[in-house]
DNA sequence: GTAAGTGCAAATGATTTGCACAGCG
DNA sequence: CGCTGTGCAAATCATTTGCACTTAC
């Protein structure tokens, strides 16, 4: 498969792609239509998809594209720091595009995930146990609860 | 095996053995050895351990015990609220039996976890935004950063 | 005595890897 | 054109399950 050429339009479309050859180039790695796409479906993805869910949305523009390939290119992406990685309910691996410091609400019947800010959160008064403890780097913050619409259930 | 004689003294051992034949009895499971020496484990662990970690603890005390027992039992525990399976940095769950509130702190170096508690909490003012989705059941907050001993490496 | 619990081995599910070919730079 | 990336199949790792035997109650 060849890719589109390389003159930038102001189409949503050409734009994902002018940023994701910066994002190639900037980092040294090849820019190949199967990371393309999977780029493309994290960006439209606010789910937290698992790497299962994001090989079946992938595989309707790329019908031919591998489970592993999904995998190698999600490793990628989260060493250049365009994912983050994480564990939730099971052993399954998440992936998450956001790269903004935000919180997760997460419905313990659904199972969705829902980004938050709360950027004031860090004005909170943290425990001296915490500071004796080392040096903090992040705060992961997580509510479970069960979501509106699975409360009318 | 035979276990214990069911007399109660008041040496830690045998407090440990009466309380969790109680624990048997309220909840309808037997009391078995590999049980009993598993739920030892868990109480005098305090590095949230996965599966394996708590596999090579019990075979010091119960040589001929499989993983896969120690896997069904820590299904029947989590199910009987004893413990709490949780996933951190990998697909490997991990067990704490610490079933009072608390949170934890993560070293992103040596990956020990220890806990800590902060009952105030309860007293933070949580955003509209999360109010609006829905019915809040639990939080979970964690830091992360370096601990001391690793900071000096 | 009987149903629940255990150990073994095999199955399953997520993820990784070796290798030969394909395609980006 | 060379080396990185991909697809396939097989390997690996965590966890689960079927089955026959054991044991607590």
């Amino acid at each position: 498969m060849i890719l589109a050429s390389p003159t930038n339009t102001n189409s949503p479309e050409e734009n994902t792609l002018e940023q994701f050859r910066l994002l190639c180039q900037k980092h040294g790695i090849k820019l190949t239509y199967q990371r393309l796409e999977i780029f493309r479906v994290l960006l439209s993805s606010t789910d937290h998809p698992t790497a299962e869910e994001i090989y079946a949305r992938v595989k309707e523009k790329v019908p031919t594209i591998s489970l592993d390939t999904i995998y190698r290119t999600l490793t990628t992406f989260e060493e250049l720091g365009l994912v983050k990685r994480f564990y939730l309910f099971d052993d399954k691996a998440r992936f998450d595009p956001n790269t903004k410091p935000h919180f997760h609400l997460i419905c313990t019947k659904c199972q969705k995930i829902l980004d938050f800010y709360w950027p004031e959160i860090k004005n909170i008064k943290i425990p001296d146990q915490v500071k004796k403890w080392g040096k903090i780097n992040q705060l992961y913050l997580e509510f479970r609860g069960v979501c509106r619409q699975c409360q009318k259930k």
